[in-house]
RNA sequence: GCCGAUGUAGCUCAGUUGGCCAGAGCAGCUGAUUUGUAAUCAGCUGGUCGGGGGUUCGAAUCCCUCCAUCGGCUCCA
């Protein structure tokens, strides 16, 4: 017999050899037809495991992440079965589970193309009504080996070539058997519902000197409701899509005679970046920061002083031509080395510390064409960047600092749902980074320090610092789930050393300061592409460019809608007058469409008694108030979304 | 950059197996209407069918090529 303790700390007695699922079942038949894999000692394993010792014990259903991943896991492997029977030949790559579905990497001797995937799809509905049981079987490596030799499928080869000796586990559904560390769901009568979304080219091992595989992604559902209601989502989201809503509300444009990856900013949209870079300076003034303005190009010694030319070569840089042979100017990628000049222009004392110097700088980076991506992915941009010079005993403090303010934007614009991420260097691959080990060390050291003192909840990633320091980054998603790397906090050792920048210490000795890189919003561009996605538009009161229109009944009331514009705009009201020649009906319809606030009415009633009519965006009518009494509220709705940050 | 798909008016989209001067709705303009909480009516204007080349008696439609966009991959200072 073998002990099974359950989550609630009840412990109860099995024979030897009992599956998961037969522990479920016990408990409940609902539980079993439930659980789609379970915990058992802190390993997550297949609901159709023996457990042949004394253990802890928890299921997954369908809303545990662990419960999705093996569904979904399983789809991927029913792909894999349907995909075998409909192309002989086909050879597997990898196909895992992911966050929204699953994907299978296959190299077809026929192109597989989207007009296929539905065919595909029945194929999988066909065999998952069989209910196949996912088979677990142990095999040595030597075994492993032999059977994809034989099988011919050198991608599976190469993946066991790399695991360690051992026990290496396979699983069989129907006909398809695979290379698979599991868990998978008790067979594939689970799955009722099968969408196949997309096809694309990957690079096998995700690196671009293989050979490109093609990969079907997918979704399932253990019900057909749930897949409806996902499609649905999905429109939904496409309504949210930052370029749709860029054109629709005119905030941003691109030419293609301007070229690829320049954006446009239209009125609207430079009003709203503009309104956003005001609310950032304010708290950078609050916190002492000096606002600097430097050119868009740097001579080439800048970059190569800074080591970014010698990192990223000759190819990333776009040069500038000028009439002298021998001269290079050259776009600038980043703001950092021209701000370096700016800290070298006098002596500075350890009293003058930290410096901290803010510029609204743009950018201008080459990005490979197939990388471009609305406003989140774009040849030039605008950072809100600024370089902190400090001293070692006010890194934790400045770094502190920086968080603080992160986090108050995040919290003004309601950005809930993000990762602060760590980013350390691969302790495997050092080459790829500059500096020493030892400030390497100290500068990991104070972010996790910085972080564990804000109690920020963070995740860690090895290998993804900036080559010449680690950094904080916080990720947002948009409206597809794709995380976006928006405010960055990067620790800086190396560029003061290669620009020699120095300040007199109180032993009056020259010491180097440390740089915090940071830009709280990551780029102009990018933030509002977020932006745009998580509010659909409906932008805050303070930010956005519109809040009121006033619209008259008929065009016998337009002086008195201009009347009450000029009191509100005196007032700092944004407003505007919707005074064409349509009905009420229709001005209401096309304002609430652009996403206007705040919608007043005047006709008779109105101009006699000097009110308005007020009408909520998406909430309709909110009754008469005077002008005074509107200018009031809306005053009072501003300092609301403000102050309740502070 | 790589794989795949797409590109028709300012916007959203029709355009049958290649065949009369390339269509619709919305937007715009003109006129009528003077309106009470999500689309008033009528008329008009507007297109090098992404660019270039080719096949054909004839190309938006077929072929080649370049450009851009979309979904991924790779990359992301």
């Amino acid at each position: 017999m073998v002990k099974v303790t359950f989550p609630d700390g009840s412990v109860r007695e099995f024979a030897k050899g009992t599956t998961a699922f037969q522990v479920a079942e016990s408990i409940s038949p609902r539980l079993a037809a439930d659980s789609l894999a379970a915990e058992v000692n802190g390993a997550t394993v297949d609901m159709m495991r023996a457990i042949d010792s004394d253990c802890t014990i928890k299921f997954f259903k369908w809303d545990d992440a662990e419960g999705k991943h093996a569904f979904w896991h399983t789809s991927s492997h029913l792909l894999a079965e349907a995909l075998e029977a409909l192309y002989p030949g086909i050879k597997f790559g990898i196909g895992p589970a992911i966050d929204n579905g699953f994907y299978y990497d296959v190299d077809s001797p026929v192109a597989i193309t989207e007009a296929d995937l539905e065919k595909i799809e029945q194929k999988m509905v066909e065999l998952s009504r069989n209910k196949e049981a996912l088979v677990r079987t142990e095999v040595s490596k030597a075994d492993a080996l032999k059977t994809f030799t034989e099988k011919g499928d050198q991608y599976k080869v190469e993946l066991i070539s790399d695991l360690e000796d051992g026990t290496i586990s396979f699983y069989t559904n129907g006909a398809f058997t695979d290379l698979c560390r599991g868990p998978h769901i008790p067979n594939t009568g689970y799955i009722k519902a099968i969408k196949l979304t997309s096809i694309a080219g990957a690079y096998w091992r995700g690196n671009e000197k293989n050979k490109m595989l093609t990969r079907i992604y997918g979704v399932s559902f253990p019900k057909k409701s749930m897949l409806d209601e996902y499609l649905v989502l999905l429109e939904e989201a496409k309504k949210r899509d930052h370029r749709k809503l860029g054109k629709d509300l005119e905030l941003f444009m691109f030419s293609q005679r301007v070229g690829q990856g320049l954006p446009l900013w239209l009125p609207k949209g430079a009003e709203l970046r503009d309104r956003l870079e005001r609310f950032l300076r304010q708290i950078q003034k609050d916190y002492g920061y000096q606002q600097v303005i430097t050119p868009h190009i740097g001579n080439k010694d800048l970059y190569v002083t800074s080591g970014h030319y010698a990192k990223y070569g000759k190819d990333s840089f776009q040069p500038i031509h000028t009439p002298f042979e021998g001269e290079e100017y050259l776009l600038k990628p980043m703001n950092c080395p021209h701000h370096c000049e700016i800290y070298r222009s006098k002596p500075r004392s350890y009293k003058d510390l930290p410096v901290r110097l803010a510029e609204f700088g743009t950018v201008y980076r080459y990005e490979q064409s197939g990388e471009l991506h609305g406003l989140t992915r774009v040849r030039s941009f605008t950072q809100d960047d600024a370089h902190l010079f400090v001293r070692p005993d006010q890194l934790l403090e400045e770094f502190e600092k920086v968080i603080d303010i992160v986090l108050y934007i995040f919290r003004t614009l309601k950005f809930e749902n993000y990762t602060a991420q760590i980013s350390l260097r691969d302790p495997n691959n050092k080459e790829k980074y500059i500096g020493s080990d030892e400030n390497w060390e100290k500068a990991e050291g104070a972010i996790i320090k910085a972080c564990e003192e804000k109690g920020l909840k963070t995740t860690v990633e090895l290998g993804e610092a900036a080559f010449y320091g680690p950094k904080l980054d916080f990720m947002v998603k948009d409206a597809l789930g794709r995380s976006w790397q928006l405010g960055t906090i990067q620790v800086d050792y190396n560029l003061p050393e290669r620009f020699d920048l120095t300040y007199k210490g109180s032993d009056d000795k020259l010491h180097r300061p440390i740089m915090i890189h940071r830009a709280p919003f990551g780029s102009m561009e990018r933030f509002v592409a977020v932006l745009l996605e998580h509010t659909a538009g409906k932008f805050p009161l303070w930010l956005t460019p519109d809040q009121v229109v006033v619209l008259p009944i008929s065009e016998k009331y337009n002086d008195y809608a201009h009347e009450v514009a000029r009191e509100l705009s005196r007032v700092d009201v944004r407003t505007q007058v919707d005074d064409r020649n349509e009905k009420i009906g229709r001005k209401i319809r096309d304002n609430e469409l652009k996403r206007i606030p705040y919608l007043l009415i005047v006709g008779e009633k109105e101009a006699e008694e000097r009110k308005v009519s007020v009408r909520a965006q998406g909430d309709g009518d909110k009754g008469q108030m005077t002008i005074a009494e509107f200018a009031d509220f809306m005053r009072d709705l501003v300092a609301k979304e403000i102050e309740a940050n502070k």
